[in-house]
DNA sequence: GTGAAAGCGCTAACAC
DNA sequence: GTGTTAGCGCTTTCAC
């Protein structure tokens, strides 16, 4: 039905390791030879077929990425990022969705185990370490964005201990002494870490915080919205809240303006990630940037370089991060 | 280096042929046979190489999803839609993003001519009609979100011009007669239809605006708070705006704001697609529903009969949108 | 510089 | 119920 090398070979009257070489401009073939299988694939449309490529040569040039959620502007980013790396090498992205859950993102790893991709970076994984390890050691993947304690792999990701005390430092910095932080109940190593860092900014600055100012719960929307609420009735009301991801700082946001609190000038506001919609957001939103584009080229180049180079480089890469401030902290 | 069938035939003394029928399935296989072979396979660890099946079935079990941009959340639930469906089905789904280029896309149609996708889904494709009846001609694929006239293929979309004529009558019904709308000047079927179904809804009760109630430009943000920056200055300011989209909307909420104008009581505002945005925004936005997940599951399952059965159904599928009404109308 | 032929891992037709 | 074998489309070694 499709027409394939033997066809280009017999209409070109050459031999198909000729349109072989032709096609993979390997070699020595004559001009003359050449030009002639060239103008035979043009007249016949001809596709070479990649599955009978790839089974011959083992590989596929595709790369899995599995991310937990397909609406986070962080992981779209960062997927950009790998396609534009990728695109460069002759390399296809894989993407899949794991919804977060250990079964599913196993499942998807089947692509590995099938050799329908050459490698994986897994976003936010929530394997443990013992399988990523053991993963590991046949196949070639990377960590993006949430390390993975113990893991020994290729990991990239910005240092949220220091991003989280960064955050907290320049809310310190604009004379805030009253903190809370909306934190979560996640054993994710990123918030864990971003949790810390605030913990470490406070201690330097000699402040301590009651338990009343430090809300742990779900990661979602209606966290951000129940923590705030419950801030904005205390007593004591703090000034200002650092939210470890930017949906709980909008949540947060929303939650404070509905109570008729002015957000910016009465509550400084400042969230983690710098997804998109920070700076559509009223009031716009501070946060911590994370170098997503550039993470997920970085990620990408350096496992494919893994994968063809034969180098095997498991070290754990922090990029850097950026505080940016915006309106919801008065900026 | 990896183990084959043939190993596991040998290691469980039968032949290659009792594996691969063990392995799918097929035919009389006794159960003793059944048993020894099932546990090679597990002792030797072994997983099918999709490689050499796929060569061998002349398919791929994947589908291509282009898409313009990774970050509407309107194609990530499309996207996360058809998954669902694929997965079901046994497929797996590649994505990538064309950044709205018809070279991009062109580009990625290569899986097409070789063999690495079975299929593709388009969405929001900007190739004319002409490249994509070609396509039909040869291969599987599919239009979603956004139909190309004179297209002939398979297309699963909202209707447009009901759409936008619903918001504008939603708007009337409140009792608005100063209606500005925010257009593109993209040639974007989706748009234009927008567009015209707002005007048949001015019409059908009676309002005609003056031509400074019309701004067209951009599809981004600025192009929203341009519009709205030149409505609010009107002498004769209108009391409600439909943006074609939701990220125009934003924009426009956004501007207003700063202006000091009320949205929801001293201007209505509504958006379009329904983004997951639309409910966190301060004031929360209107919009026109498209039904994601269901398109993306729909569009699947009508590629993949057209794939697998033979069928080759090229309508023109129309599912019905949603008008919800939030703050941003004053609701 | 070119061609013949082996073989990548798998499935399926055919023979028994 | 099971095995033998051809062959999917391609690359690459080897011989000339």
């Amino acid at each position: 039905m499709s027409v394939t090398i033997k066809d280009v070979a017999k209409a070109a009257g050459v031999s198909v390791a000729t349109v072989s070489r032709v096609l993979n401009g390997s070699a020595n073939v004559s001009e003359a030879a050449t030009k002639v299988v060239n103008e035979t694939i043009k007249a016949l449309n001809y596709s070479p077929n990649f599955l009978g490529r790839n089974l011959r040569k083992c590989v596929t040039n595709n790369i899995l990425v599995i991310q937990p959620s397909s609406e986070h502007s962080l992981y779209s980013k960062i997927i950009s990022g790998m396609q534009e790396a990728a695109a460069v090498a002759g390399y296809d992205i894989i993407t899949s969705i794991s919804n977060g859950t250990p079964e599913i993102e196993n499942r998807q790893l089947n692509m590995l185990y099938n050799r329908t991709v050459d490698g994986a970076v897994l976003l936010g994984t929530v394997l443990d370490a013992e399988t990523i390890n053991t993963l590991a050691e046949n196949y070639h993947i990377a960590l993006c964005c949430e390390g993975v304690e113990g893991a020994d792999v290729l990991t990239v990701i910005v240092d949220d201990e220091k991003g989280g005390y960064d955050a907290a430092m320049s809310l310190i910095n604009k004379g805030h002494r009253k903190i809370a932080i909306i934190a979560t109940d996640s054993k994710a190593i990123s918030s864990v870490q971003r949790e810390k860092g605030f913990f470490r900014a406070l201690e330097e600055a000699g402040i301590s915080i009651s338990d009343e100012y430090i809300y742990k719960g779900d990661y979602d929307y209606d966290h951000g919205v129940n923590a705030t609420k419950k801030f904005l009735s205390l007593e004591d009301k703090p000034t200002a809240i650092f939210a470890v991801s930017d949906l709980l700082a909008a949540a947060a946001i929303k939650q404070a303006t509905d109570m008729g609190v002015k957000v910016g000038s009465e509550l400084a506001i400042i969230g983690f990630d710098n997804i998109t919609w920070c700076e559509r957001f009223i009031p716009t939103i501070s946060s911590v940037a994370q170098p997503c584009e550039e993470m997920g080229r970085f990620v990408c180049k350096k496992l494919l370089s893994n994968i063809n180079d034969g180098t095997n480089d498991k070290s754990y890469y922090t990029m850097e991060h950026v505080v940016t401030l915006r309106q919801s902290t008065g900026d």
